[in-house]
DNA sequence: TTAAATAACGAAATCGGTTTCACGCCAGCT
DNA sequence: AGCTGGCGTGAAACCGATTTCGTTATTTAA
């Protein structure tokens, strides 16, 4: 056994008990707030235990509870998902509310491919209380784990909507028509769009808000304005020097993500355009790129932190035995230089 | 109790055992390794755990070693971190290498103020095996965990070198001298600077690759042209207005980070001049920004996935009672139009 | 005033692996 | 032949918190 000793120093209910003229099962009562000690003892433990620097052990309390306190949150790592600012930050919100209530984080990252990967694996395994899926990876193996019985919220609208999988989403249809609709009444005529994947809940939802801005301001969508992209820059701009060749009119373009939108960008400063002056173009996400750019990419911001605490919050509840709705949060059209 | 039961289905020892016709003690020797038991009877074993589904209990394993097979990685989120992609990078690679050896990062963000923030308080705990700083916070409460027993590993060098605690970090100071390098010997006559935060060791290294390049090509360092910046866009957009309202003749910069470097080009197109034919730009970490800002930033590029590898690969061999030295990994001049 | 109910609390079992210890057995030794 | 030394194994203790189940002590109801 090649392992140095980890030395840290623990107190136990017995040396609170025997210090408070208690019973161990006394120190655990008063420990978790059971009110039917007398009040004098329950006293008497606290000074003990806060004296004595208590800290419970979650290994203990797990193995007799059947709960660890511990929720997995899993990303899917593909490429290198993680690089993306946006997770970051869902992390953080994650984080931060599961934090607020005693309950750790374990980050798992890692492509999880079928029921049998090791991830899934481990998730069955019952060392956590439940898990957060960052980015809808198989959906159908997400569903079998919960059909085993792990508790699961994932981010991201799932295409299945009629599983009763709680998921939490920015209304990324309702901030796509936000998105369009300003570029249709800030003066553009001929408004193209760039769509994120269409197989992702996300990339069609978008795609739908372009549309309903359309239809809602009375005008028709031209078929041959929108290109299919697949959230990166580079296919953002291959796919916009294409349109404009075709079609040199238009004048607008809303981009299903940020990095499109630069991507968008390059491709107009590459056909010798301005933006906003002849072509002005609007993302979605507001990530720090949106910002740093130049011009300040006018675009949708969705309320990361939120999504995360979101997400979090309706993990707690479903532990609490309750069976939340799913969340769509709103979204708030950015103004910057770009349109 | 408003408590669901997590239904999740365990196998344990004794069922093995039973199946197997063996003791748990037997079970556990063989699901170890231990090479001492009869080889039809572990053959046994082994067949009646994966027929059975086995999955080892962590908290019951963990109550009994003291090990539990989990690090926390510790995230200073003073305004919010994490939206910088560099951490995500860095938090996939630590997942990566713990993942393979089987043990768990539990994330924890939040700010490590004082020796008895709630944080550190659980590092205490004994709940997790030991701990990995993402940015160096209060150094002294990182070092009085360590004291306290707490396995240690941080990422970014200390300031305090004396001190033995285990770190990974970037060469700095090379890569900050190959950047200089690069706008010295590329036709850049008054090269500029603009350093990050000054407290921050990283801050100091790469202000001293900066006079090291000049050093070794045996020139002069004009002090006014360095600019005390704090990582931040802002910061650099501002300091370097001012430099070149002071010294116009400036046709290199180099700025310790990549935001900053993008804050620089703000600046320079703020004064009407271009990048790179008037003033040439480097950046350092070469992160998404650097590669989808236009120009595309000429950058150094740190091995990001690699520095929480190697945190990670440190961390795992401290918990071996090894004492691994300091890592510290090379850099790479990256070129792209920005110089 | 007595029986029944209730409250407060401790002894002991429990969760699921790990590890020590002792026992039986056989090989090698004198 | 009689010992010593290993080896393989299982019984049982153990890690630390929780929880069931009784046992007292104290009320409340009759």
């Amino acid at each position: 056994m090649p392992v140095t000793s980890p030395s840290i120093f623990r107190t136990t209910y017995a040396e609170i008990a025997a210090k408070a003229g208690v019973s161990r099962a006394t120190v655990s009562r008063v420990l978790n707030g059971d009110d039917r000690v007398n009040t004098e003892r329950a006293q008497a433990v606290m000074d003990a235990a806060s004296k004595l620097g208590y800290r419970t052990n979650r290994a203990a309390r797990a193995l007799s509870t059947g709960r660890t306190g511990q929720i997995a949150v899993v990303i899917d790592d593909s490429p290198s998902v993680l690089s993306d600012p946006f997770w970051g930050v869902v992390l953080a919100g994650i984080s931060r509310v599961l934090m607020a209530n005693d309950i750790h984080p374990v980050l798992m990252v890692s492509p999880l491919e079928s029921e049998d990967s090791p991830i899934a694996n481990y998730l069955e395994g019952g060392d956590v209380d439940g898990a957060i899926f960052l980015t809808v990876h198989k959906e159908d193996v997400v569903h079998q784990l919960a059909q085993k019985g792990l508790t699961v919220v994932v981010i991201g609208t799932p295409t299945d909507l009629k599983s009763d999988i709680v998921y939490v989403d920015t209304d990324n249809r309702a901030g796509a028509e936000l998105a369009t609709k300003h570029l249709l009444t800030s003066g553009c005529k001929e408004v193209a769009t760039i769509t994120g994947d269409i197989s992702a809940v996300a990339g069609i939802d978008r795609l739908e808000g372009y549309h309903a801005a359309h239809l809602s301001l009375g005008l028709e969508v031209n078929e041959e304005l929108i290109a299919h992209g697949d959230w990166s820059f580079e296919s953002a701009k291959t796919l916009t020097l294409r349109l404009l060749a075709r079609h040199p009119d238009i004048d607008g373009i809303f981009a299903a993500n940020d990095a499109m939108a630069l991507g968008v960008m390059a491709a107009v400063y590459e056909r010798g355009r301005l933006v906003p002056d002849h072509v002005a173009v609007v993302g979605f996400d507001d990530n720090i790129m949106a910002q740093t750019h130049r011009p300040g990419l006018t675009t949708i911001r969705q309320d990361i932190l939120g999504l995360g605490a979101a997400a979090a919050e309706s993990m707690l509840s479903i532990l609490q035995g309750e069976t939340p709705a799913p969340k769509i949060l709103p979204t708030e059209l950015i103004l910057r230089e770009s349109a």
